[in-house]
DNA sequence: CCGTTAAGCGGCGTTTCGGA
DNA sequence: TCCGAAACGCCGCTTAACGG
């Protein structure tokens, strides 16, 4: 079996992610955009804006400053995109909807549960899809419940009974989000028919057809992945991807290699030129791709990470939304941000370095790049909080390199 | 047949932003 | 200045599968 070094394996995943290079001096446009959710396939969303929504974030580490309006253009005024559950809340090349329909009706545990949900209120049900019929696109807070008020939720998980109805309603297909009420925040249901372009609405896939075409998606995004770290790219069953995955490297469409360090075997795409050498700087959303799986995280760059957002404050290890840092091929810092608008101040509330980087060469790196950002997020200044073994050295990059100064 | 690993499932937790 | 509405994933336990 052919062999591959760490290295080799982390240039292949930085590249495929379109993370190997500096980014363009020049004004980021449209096709720009399009072309690196397409190479990413899955941009997942998380609305919550503690510096920007995830989703601007992950383009942002591709494509540096951009107008945010134009992922919006795309998505929801051209309909080249969707939202549509991938491996969590996503967009989608609006293609993909297809790829996805097999599980639309299928038995996995979003789809039962929230079924189990509708069988059980199909009167109401009628009544809120009878609504936006008539009515279009409408959110979860502006259909009243059963009684006729206007519910209101308990907590963040708490939904109403007219938003368990048009998740239920997405997630068999029947709706489809057709745009964001409250700048980016809230759902807005509308009918596929109205919202999905024809020939993908329609188009019916295979389960396997499907799920081979998905396996190939994930591959090309992972660059080299592991049975489960494909698998997890579209949360497709273990069983199912091996029997698809097996099914492609019969037909010569995947390459099984073994990669250093690894005890599971691994595949890439016949004929992948492995990069000789990467040479990006990014500041990772949580939620990206590259970082996404944390078996994957761990196995390819050393790198633990886990999301503390739903960790109590008391129990967090590095912060609440804390972004890895990817130099070169290695993942080699991670700040915990926070954008203060009021003030106009990026926080960096903490800073760590990994243990195998070094921090004079971290630092300035690190803070050109959290310049950068917050440029794009019409913030001043940067201002480094006193936590973390990178906190001192990151504040005196930042001093020095100042222009103002 | 037993030990280990994988899969499945239930419970639980925090912050932002627009508008009144 | 306050209030309402919206945004999923991790941990740990149980059960199933696998391999020696």
């Amino acid at each position: 079996m052919r062999q591959l070094t760490i290295g080799e394996a982390r240039r292949l995943a930085i590249r495929a992610q379109g993370l190997d290079r500096a980014r363009p001096a020049r004004a980021v446009t449209m096709r720009d955009v399009r072309r690196t959710i397409h190479r990413l396939g899955v941009l997942q969303i998380d609305s919550v804006s503690i510096i920007a929504p995830a989703h601007y974030q992950v383009l942002f580490s591709r494509l540096g400053p951009y107008d945010r309006s134009l992922l919006d253009e795309l998505v929801y005024r051209r309909r080249e995109f969707c939202e549509r559950w991938a491996h969590e809340a996503s967009i989608l090349p609006v293609a993909h909807w297809a790829l996805l329909r097999h599980r639309m009706e299928s038995n996995e545990r979003r789809t039962r549960t929230l079924g189990a949900f509708l069988a059980a209120h199909p009167a109401y049900a009628a009544a809120v899809l009878g609504l936006v019929r008539s009515s279009g696109a409408m959110a979860a807070g502006e259909i009243p419940e059963p009684d006729g008020t206007f519910g209101r939720s308990e907590g963040w998980w708490g939904w109403t009974m007219a938003k368990c109805v048009l998740e239920a309603l997405f997630a068999q297909g029947t709706l489809a989000v057709a745009g964001r009420r409250s700048s980016g925040f809230a759902r807005a249901y509308d009918l596929a028919e109205r919202v999905i372009p024809a020939p993908h609405r329609t188009r019916a896939p295979s389960r396997t057809e499907a799920q081979r075409e998905l396996i190939r998606l994930s591959v090309k995004a992972l660059g080299v992945g592991t049975l489960r770290d494909i698998a997890d790219y579209y949360r497709l069953p273990v069983k199912e991807s091996a029997a698809r995955i097996a099914e492609l490297e019969g037909d010569g469409e995947l390459q099984r290699v073994a990669v250093e360090g690894w005890r599971a075997p691994a595949w890439l795409r016949l004929e992948t030129p492995i990069p000789r050498r990467v040479q990006g700087a990014a500041l990772l959303s949580p939620f990206d791709p590259l970082v996404w799986f944390r078996p994957r995280a761990e196995r390819l760059f050393d790198f633990e990470h886990r999301l503390e957002i739903y960790t109590p404050a008391p129990r967090r290890r590095w912060g609440y939304y804390v972004l890895p840092f990817l130099l070169g091929e290695r993942i080699v810092a991670r700040v915990d941000l926070k954008a203060d608008r009021a003030k106009r101040v990026l926080r960096v509330l903490a800073a760590h370095v990994e243990g195998h980087a070094d921090a004079e060469v971290v630092s300035p790196a690190l803070a050109a790049e959290l310049r950068l950002l917050a440029e794009w997020l019409s913030l001043d200044v940067v201002r480094v909080g006193a936590r973390g073994n990178l906190a001192r050295s990151l504040a005196r990059a930042l001093r020095e390199g100042d222009p103002r100064r």
